[in-house]
DNA sequence: GGATCGATCGGCT
DNA sequence: GCCGATCGATCCG
């Protein structure tokens, strides 16, 4: 009795509204029979050809062409020759916009994904979109693959909402772009939560001594 | 064909 | 905070 599978018209909706509404959802990873998953805590979206912090920016290409499938499918792709990055596909065939998966609260099969990653602590173990890749043995085999059954081993499941005033967006983090885009809060987070990987919260410190 | 770069991470100063 | 690892995709010529 397992919590069920997001579907595709759960993706194929605004990439801000899916964005926010992944937070708190299951990512499962089924791994030789074993489930291997956590909450999502931290995301980022991309959205369209005028976001100059996307992959999309220069159109279509071999690397991103799952950006501009149908949605609720894998974009993962290969980042600095060693690590990878998941991303959920959204809205609709053709125009390129997805969901980075940046951090995941450690659920199920945490011996297992320690184990993958050098014993990692529970904090660290999904905290980063790199990381929980590893932890999660997620690379390019998975790019385009269907999120919405489990064929592939890897979907996202209904799990607890999180409430209004527990969600914080802020720009995106590590990225180039025009400053349009780099303003743009397009990044989500379960605020104060130890697993996110970037700023988890406003800075009282800081607001007060930008104040005169 | 060759040069450059990156939605990262871990180790070190 | 800074630096190097490491390699496929992309861009330039």
């Amino acid at each position: 009795m397992n919590a069920p599978i997001l579907n595709r018209d759960f993706y194929a909706a605004p990439t801000l509204q899916v964005a926010r509404a992944l937070l708190g959802q299951r990512l499962v990873r089924l791994w030789q029979g074993q489930r291997l998953s956590g909450r999502i805590v931290e995301v980022e979206a991309y959205i369209g050809r005028e976001d100059q912090a996307s992959h999309a920016r220069r159109g279509r290409t071999p690397r991103n062409a799952a950006m501009f499938g149908p949605p609720g499918h894998a974009y993962v792709y290969l980042i600095y020759g060693m690590y990878h990055c998941l991303n959920l596909v959204t809205e609709t065939a053709g125009f390129p916009a997805a969901i980075l998966i940046r951090a995941l609260e450690p659920l199920e099969g945490v011996a297992l994904m320690q184990a993958q990653r050098g014993q990692a602590a529970w904090r660290d173990l999904l905290r980063g979109p790199g990381r929980l890749c590893q932890a999660l043995h997620i690379d390019l085999s998975l790019n385009g693959a269907d999120v919405c059954s489990p064929t592939h081993g890897l979907w996202a499941e209904a799990d607890a909402a999180v409430p209004e005033d527990r969600v914080l967006t802020t720009p995106r983090i590590h990225v180039r772009g025009d400053a349009e885009s780099l303003a743009r809060p397009w990044r989500f987070v379960i605020c104060d939560h130890p697993c996110v990987s970037g700023p988890a919260s406003l800075n009282h410190h800081q607001s007060l001594s930008l104040s005169p």
